[in-house]
RNA sequence: GCCUGGGUAACUCAGCCUGGAUAGAGUGCCAGCCUUCUAAGCUGGAAGUCGCAGGUUCAAAUCCUGUCCCGGGCGCCA
């Protein structure tokens, strides 16, 4: 519609001899705030210099060189320098309602990104403390973005780095192995719950006798010599953290296609980098340590593998960067880690570079670390949110609230409050933008009301409890001139396929949720101002309802929130 | 010190890419609205030197420069 009214200003310029850069009148073209004032606008003051008129006065003369305005257009006023233009609003309903209609879950959709293959790699825990807070928002944009680019066309595989070998993993296995005493999980006992615990117990116990970290490093060294006490330890701890990593992800609700660990990987990348000492890019010091010199490009020194030929974090990385490639053929690698590895990255992509493994597509998906009121969150000391005490809490408050409101049955109470939990911890944890750090504040960011997940729930399911008691078809038919709460939420509807492209352009969730929250802002506006059911325009109302149920559902599906029908 | 992200209402955040009409929302506070489609809702109100100083422009929260404050990163840790 944007070009029509472009075309529309260009004629009557040209009418009036006046001669302006089509990009400055078609950049300049906006779409106002409020929508009294039109569904595009023009305003006039870059004409001003050239035309040597006030802009009132030049809105008025392209207005007069119009004439008639077209049939797709209800009216077209002036407001002091702003030439405003009202689609034919009812037109537009019918037009995006039906499309609703027809594409259902599939509406918003395109094929923009339909000749890519993206790896999406998520969350790549540590294996020797259960995950917090920090996780949940790193599988929440993980799982949204997969999402999101699956909507626009993308092939997406979803791959998981099990971070399991390493100086971390043995503190853990140490301190089990000192105070343990055959613990095992149970009832009231994760798996990965407790293998946290000891790794809390080993870095209290390290504050105040530090030495004990050459036995983590002596036990290290034996796990990577394939003593067999401590490879069975490993086998047993890290089995526990996994199986409850497990059930995490069910309960958060992600799956992944491909899951990778790095015990089985980290030795491989020796070779590459090898590779590339032969080629001369990096360079091997007397020592046998390799380094990459980035001191021109003001990155630095890194070293890629130790001067015993044992290898470091990156080494890993880069083999897993080659692997991906081999294994998948994918055209896109996606790393979804938080923002304080932007170094890393940097680096090692670089690396991936000078190697010649997998130039295109490379991306770092930074995003903001989750702080508490008292500062960052550390493992080490056990001040973290963990993942399923958060989701198990936000449950039963939901549970509270339920039962407050209805008497149904406990499995039924579970089942929504679980999915009202969800759908509060991942909107939360989507509506900040990407990038920003999130400050969680357990009082203020656990709430039911507001701009928070279940109030998008509860808009959903108000919906459908209207359509639920009607009994009338679904039609498009409106024989009045529309309100002005029908309007906001018809274009808000038919905002939503620009608003998918949006966010996969910029790879921000953010955006999705924010219009999600838009969206059902409007509908409650709607439904407070007009009763929809036994209403003389009923069959258009329910339409419209149906329509905002649609749209929404597929919102929230791009946000990995899953709706309720009712609340 | 260098690199990087941020500073908008009491608090938490949109808006900034692509400059335009009285700077928006939620929470909290004040005042209303349930015999009527779910009040987890809606309506109204109070509340803002858009960190600060320059610059560009007819027009700056938005672009540029400088500066102050806060976070993160600069390991042969992961």
């Amino acid at each position: 519609m944007k070009e029509e009214v472009f075309k529309l200003i260009k004629k009557s310029l040209g009418k009036l001899k006046v001669k302006v850069d089509d990009e400055k009148i078609n950049s300049s073209i906006e779409i106002p705030k409020e929508y009294s004032k039109g569904d595009y606008a023009f305003p006039c003051f870059v004409l001003a210099g050239i035309m040597k008129m006030p802009p009132h006065e030049i809105a008025l003369e392209i207005k007069r060189e119009m004439g008639n305005h077209p049939v797709d257009f209800e009216n077209i006023e002036i407001d002091g320098p702003y030439v405003n233009f009202f689609l034919n609003r009812k037109n537009l309903a019918f037009e995006t309602i039906k499309k609703i209609k027809k594409e259902k879950d599939g509406f918003g959709k395109n094929s923009d990104g339909k000749s890519e293959k993206t790896m999406i790699e998520f969350p790549s825990p540590n294996t020797n403390k259960p995950l917090h807070l920090g996780h949940l928002r790193n599988m929440a944009i993980g799982e949204s973005l997969s999402r999101i680019s699956e909507f626009n066309g993308e092939k997406i595989v979803r791959a998981n780095l099990n971070n399991d070998r390493g100086i971390h993993i043995c503190k853990s296995m140490l301190a089990y192995q000192k105070w343990g005493k055959g613990k095992k999980p149970g009832k009231g006992l994760k798996s990965d719950h407790l293998v946290g615990e000891f790794y809390v117990k080993y870095s209290k116990h390290e504050k105040e006798n530090p030495d004990i970290e050459k036995e983590a490093h002596d036990l290290l060294g034996k796990w990577e010599n394939g003593d067999k006490e401590t490879i069975k330890l490993w086998e047993k701890m890290n089995k526990w953290a996994l199986d409850g990593f497990k059930e995490t992800y069910e309960n958060f609700g992600i799956k992944h296609d491909k899951e990778y660990f790095e015990n089985k990987i980290y030795k491989k990348g020796k070779e590459l980098i090898l590779e590339g000492v032969k080629k001369g890019v990096f360079q091997q010091l007397e020592d046998g340590s390799i380094k990459f010199d980035l001191k021109k490009e003001g990155l630095g020194e890194k070293y890629l593998l130790r001067g015993d030929g044992t290898s470091l974090y990156i080494t890993q990385d880069i083999y897993l960067a080659y692997l991906k490639q081999k294994e998948f053929s994918i055209t896109k690698s996606y790393y979804v880690v938080g923002n304080e590895q932007e170094y890393h990255f940097k680096v090692l992509f670089r690396v991936l570079e000078e190697l010649g493994i997998q130039l295109k597509g490379l991306k770092h998906l930074s995003y903001g670390m989750v702080n508490l009121p008292e500062g960052k969150m550390k493992s080490r000391e056990g001040t973290v949110v963990d993942a399923d005490n958060l989701i198990n809490e936000i449950e039963k408050l939901s549970g509270k609230e339920i039962s407050k409101r209805e008497k149904i049955s406990a499995k039924e109470v579970e089942k929504r409050s679980h999915l009202i939990a969800l759908a509060g911890i991942k909107y939360m944890l989507l509506k900040i933008d990407i990038g920003k750090n999130i400050l969680f504040n357990p009082k203020e960011s656990i709430s039911f009301e507001g701009n928070t997940g279940p109030y998008l729930l509860y808009s959903y399911a108000r919906a459908n409890s209207i359509l639920k008691k009607s009994k009338k078809e679904v039609n498009v038919n409106l024989s009045e001139k529309m309100e002005e709460k029908e309007i906001n939420l018809t274009l808000k509807l038919s905002e939503f396929p620009e608003v998918v492209k949006r966010s996969y352009k910029s790879l921000n969730p953010s955006i999705i949720a924010n219009y999600s929250y838009e969206l059902s802002k409007i509908f409650n506006e709607f439904y407070h101002a007009h009763d929809v059911l036994g209403s003389k325009e009923e069959e258009f109302r329910l339409s419209l309802v149906d329509s905002f149920k649609q749209v929404l559902k597929n919102s929230l599906y791009l946000l990995g929130i899953d709706v309720l029908e009712k609340m």
